[in-house]
RNA sequence: GCACCCGUAGCUCAGCUGGAUAGAGCGCUGCCCUCCGAAGGCAGAGGCCACACGUUCGAAUCGUGUCGGGUGCACCA
């Protein structure tokens, strides 16, 4: 696959090595910190090596002296028209343009497989997310763990790996009982009662459906009974009806689980116990009283003994209960076997999309299943900050329907699935981000994802208009076009641009940050609008031209911005327009 | 009180394993359509990268501490 900077990364490693069979290094040094990056300043040439800086101190010489033997070696490579040393030994590295050109024509038949990248090949990763509870429509705030969820697991699929995507279903504990008892209210509407939607119940118009489907099913065989003779039966359905409802929502978003997990389906299959064994074999279960937390004490503290998870002994602040003091499991006690099976299952890397405000939940996690694979899986856990809402100006929080909090429904109906896609991504996810439903919708520089899709219906446009100039413009008649034809440096620098793509997906990918490729790709369209506009004052950079064979070299690099944009917008989930309007 | 996150231009924010003169958008100034979409582009002004020490050849980036802002803090999920 073409990737530059690594086949330049390869090239310095491979001077290296000639420079220590000379005698010239040492041997056994470390080349892990030798990095090829572009640099920051495009005067200084087309990529840059820390190289003899880095390689100094270990060798033992001056970093100019390694720079120099190393400008030389680089010199003697068909590919590099200048290597200088600058500075305290940066390696400046300039490259002949029929590098850059040939780097269009594969970029054109790769095309969707451009950049993809290979660190996660023969791997597999699990990433759970949304997981909101079963109890009602999802709600804003799981609108941007939901798509930097799935705008992740897509990133790590075009990084090479297995992605599962997965949700976990909290259907095991207390609010879905609340959720019981609520649709039970709505159930004895549906038969003409007055609801008593007492405190503490959920109050959304969602559950009205859920009172009718009862009374479908049920009649009024359940009116006068007992809680206990109902409450397990509508608590199952109702559930069942919102699951129903968030895989409609999710859809919305254009996102697709492969798997649903469920909690509840966890209790009595014994795979809590097994889990809490096998921390238990482990030394790390124990019977014991916590501290009481420190600051202001809760009113009703009182020492109490319980099962603990000595979560301490893998990097928490304190060890945490597993079982209350009446015996039952704590809510961690499923998220632990949960979290087991996922290990077993075989993954060599988790990966959990929660919202900020579990944070406190973090290190007790990790420390589990640090504990449980015997420290063989990592667990990323990227916290989801707050996404809030504008209308008008003005902060926008209620729903018609839900009644207390915006539903994902409302942000997609209102500012559709691409742009709310793109723009849940414009912020790296541990800052919150605002949402202006007025400003998402507008057209102009100022929106960045009209921007982009503007590049993109602009490189259409330049094909449709060469097409009807009668000029062949497939992508095989473009990837054999005369590219030497491009030899501008706005050209050439349009093509760095593209060069930095399959970089900038490794660095992505190895940092689980989604975000990075929506910045890429308003820098890549910035380009393109700028290549463009050039045409205006240089009619030699406009891309059709009166000889065919010109056109084609130009249009082959606009082209090839368009295959990078869909590319990455894939990757996003969002779809490309060809035209605006 | 503790833990986690954030603190970069007037505003909203990028900034990968430490690298050369710290970037973008908005806003402000001034330019560019006899030209493939000006829904764009170019240029300019605007910074003690919260602060202080430390590590290093080199720090916005790493470490420690301080100050601001947010979030979460016993058997709740």
């Amino acid at each position: 696959m073409m990737n530059l900077f690594a086949d330049m990364r390869s090239l310095v490693v491979d001077c290296i090595g000639q420079m220590v069979a000379t005698g010239d290094l040492p041997q056994g040094l470390d080349l892990t910190a030798v990095a090829v990056e572009p640099p920051r300043d495009a005067a200084h040439g087309d990529m840059a090596t820390n190289a003899a800086m880095v390689l100094a101190k270990p060798a033992g010489k001056a970093p100019r002296v390694i720079a120099d033997a190393l400008a030389a070696l680089l010199m003697a490579d068909a590919r590099v028209s200048a290597a200088t040393v600058a500075g305290p030994g940066f390696l400046n590295i300039a490259l002949k343009p029929h590098v850059w050109q040939s780097l269009v024509r594969a970029v054109l038949q790769t095309g969707a497989d451009y950049g993809r990248a290979t660190q996660g090949t023969g791997k597999r990763v699990n990433v759970e997310f949304v997981s909101a509870n079963p109890t009602g429509p999802m709600h804003v705030g799981h609108v941007r763990g939901a798509v930097v969820g799935d705008a992740l697991a897509s990133l790590l699929s075009f990084a090479g790996w297995d992605v599962t995507r997965e949700y976990y279903i909290n259907d095991g504990g207390a609010q879905v009982d609340v959720l019981a008892r609520s649709a039970f209210e709505r159930y004895r509407e549906a038969h003409g009662l007055s609801p008593e939607i007492r405190e503490g119940l959920y109050p959304g118009d969602y559950l009205i459906p859920v009172g009718e489907a009862l009374k479908a099913k049920y009649g009024d065989s359940l009116l006068d009974q007992e809680e206990q003779v109902w409450l397990a039966e509508v608590r199952d359905f109702a559930s069942a009806m919102m699951m129903d409802e968030i895989r409609g929502d999710l859809a919305l978003l254009g996102v697709k689980m492969d798997v649903f997990s469920s909690e509840k389906a966890l209790y009595g299959t014994g795979k809590i116990e097994a889990a809490i064994d096998t921390l238990r074999n482990l030394g790390l279960i124990y019977q014991g009283t916590l501290e009481p937390p420190k600051g202001q004490l809760p009113e009703d503290w009182e020492p109490r003994i319980q099962t603990l998870f000595r979560s301490t002994a893998h990097g928490d602040d304190v060890d945490r209960p597993v079982q209350k003091s009446d015996g039952s499991w704590t809510y961690f006690a499923p998220d632990i076997a949960y979290h087991f099976d996922k290990v077993q299952r075989g993954f060599d890397q988790l990966i959990d999309v929660f919202g900020a405000d579990h944070g406190g939940y973090v290190k007790r996690m990790k420390a589990a299943v640090s504990a449980l694979s015997q420290g063989r899986v990592p667990l990323d856990i990227k916290l989801i900050q707050l996404v809030k809402l504008y209308k008008n100006g003005e902060p926008f929080k209620m729903s018609k329907r839900a009644g207390t909090f915006v539903t994902l429904r409302d942000v997609v109906e209102q500012a559709g699935t691409d742009v709310t896609r793109f723009m849940m991504l414009t912020r790296k996810n541990d800052v919150a981000l605002d949402f202006d439903f007025d400003k998402v919708l507008e057209q102009s520089k100022d929106n960045p994802v009209f921007y982009v899709q503007y590049a993109n219906a602009r490189v259409n446009s330049v094909l449709r208009k060469a097409r009807e100039a009668g000029i062949v413009v497939d992508d095989a008649a473009l990837a054999a076009a005369d590219l030497s034809l491009l030899s501008h440096d706005a050209e050439l620098g349009m093509i760095a641009k593209l060069a930095e793509w399959p970089r900038l997906v490794e660095i992505a990918a190895r940092g689980n940050e989604p975000h990075r490729v929506a910045f890429y790709l308003y820098e890549l369209a910035s380009d393109l609008h700028g290549l463009w506009n050039r045409g205006n004052d240089d009619p030699n950079l406009r891309f059709i031209q009166a000889e065919s064979a010109v056109s084609q070299a130009k249009i082959a690099l606009v082209r090839a911005v368009g295959v990078v944009i869909s590319t990455g917008l894939a990757i996003l989930g969002v779809v490309p327009v060809e035209e605006m309007r």
